[in-house]
DNA sequence: TAGATTGTTAATCGATTAACAATC
DNA sequence: TAGATTGTTAATCGATTAACAATC
């Protein structure tokens, strides 16, 4: 049994996924893990230690193959597989998610959406049909879906959450301002408020580098 | 003159500022070291760690006043102040953060959008204008812009960048799925798509152990 | 073979956690 | 004062980096 990747290397997984697949994309067949370190910045060895938790997939003395290791960390990260996924709320960020093309490039495949509004449902967005939220658990029996985005407000989202679980998707990507929690199914809240302090915090940081 | 704050703590202030937000509004005034330790999975040690990288907040014996707190953290991530915003290329993402309601609250206002297709130009959207991409550099010579939000395609990203930083805007918040680089102003790259992999690694790695 | 670069072990560094003196 | 909890120093743990033997 494997031991246990740590919570840093999965998070710099799709980050080397995306370098690959530009390099793949722009012609370069072979890399070395010191090339790679410069291109991303980080530090060599620690790419190769990276790499080795999944198993070696590069060749001594010559480097990888860019499409190779491409297609391994896809592998991976999971994405040689098909999901279909819902959206529940449909409002801005809903929206959005629903017409996101890249999503659909990796295999992300949008087939319904929910919402409590009922001037919306029945609408369709980018060909995804809107239903009444109250659908939803039916819905959920007798499609197959892995995945459920979950943009509602932040006061539902929880509740939302722990339907979602009771009927058994396998995943939860929560857009809501709140961390849910639910025991059993994978959860990964975004936060995108979070990254945006983040940055005010370096800019605060940067302007008083400057006074002083 | 303070030693650097990790990143590692930067990026755990806006959870606690959340958190702490959320504990105001339900009306907790007072909170120890332990309790928010408990209500939000952390180590108690850390938490004290973390905010004495800013000073102390806290009352020996007693815990911390969540609302003094609240409004220290608040100041750190420089959210005392209004920031002035504009969004380039308004597309699904940005029309989405034209719209997001929780970024007023926190004193973001967004002024005006950028994009290249004409057909938007001299449109609103949730009352921001839509001005055509070559004039974006004169309309930040003309108005004092703290923050630009880039929801260009991947191709334009880096581009708009190298203007924006010309420009002198104080930050870059980029939606783009590319690390866009610049020197000397700050830059935080979202890459939805990274939290979305590291979700369907947790399914895949959830499903096999299962398997076992 | 000689050169290059991986895979892997060992050393270092930093972040997290524990312990406890200070103090409200 | 006694009890509680912070602020801070010390110990531990894990992640990053360096070093090098294996090998293509």
């Amino acid at each position: 049994m494997n031991k246990k990747v740590s919570d840093a290397v999965i998070r710099r997984l799709p980050r080397y996924y995306r370098y690959l697949k530009e390099l793949e994309r722009i012609g370069v067949e072979k890399i070395s893990s010191r090339e790679l370190s410069e291109c991303m910045g980080l530090n060599a060895s620690q790419i190769r230690q990276d790499f080795n938790c999944f198993g070696g997939f590069g060749q001594q003395g010559f480097g990888y193959y860019v499409k190779v290791l491409r297609k391994e960390i896809e592998a991976i990260l999971g994405l040689n597989t098909e999901y279909k996924a819902i959206i529940i709320g449909i409002g801005n960020i809903g929206q959005a998610l629903a017409g996101y093309k890249n999503f659909i490039r990796d295999g992300f495949r949008i087939v319904a959406a929910f919402d409590v509004n009922h001037t919306l449902v029945g609408n369709t967005i980018k060909d995804i049909r809107i239903y009444p939220m109250s659908d939803m658990k039916d819905y959920l029996k007798e499609n197959n879906i892995h995945l459920a985005i979950i943009c509602t407000p932040e006061a539902a989202a929880q509740q939302v959450a722990d339907e979602l679980s009771k009927a058994g998707v396998d995943g939860i990507w929560n857009f809501a301002p709140i961390d849910v929690h639910v025991d059993g199914i994978c959860v990964e809240n975004v936060h995108l408020s979070d990254s945006l302090f983040t940055l005010t915090y370096k800019m605060r940081e940067a302007d008083q580098a400057g006074v002083y």
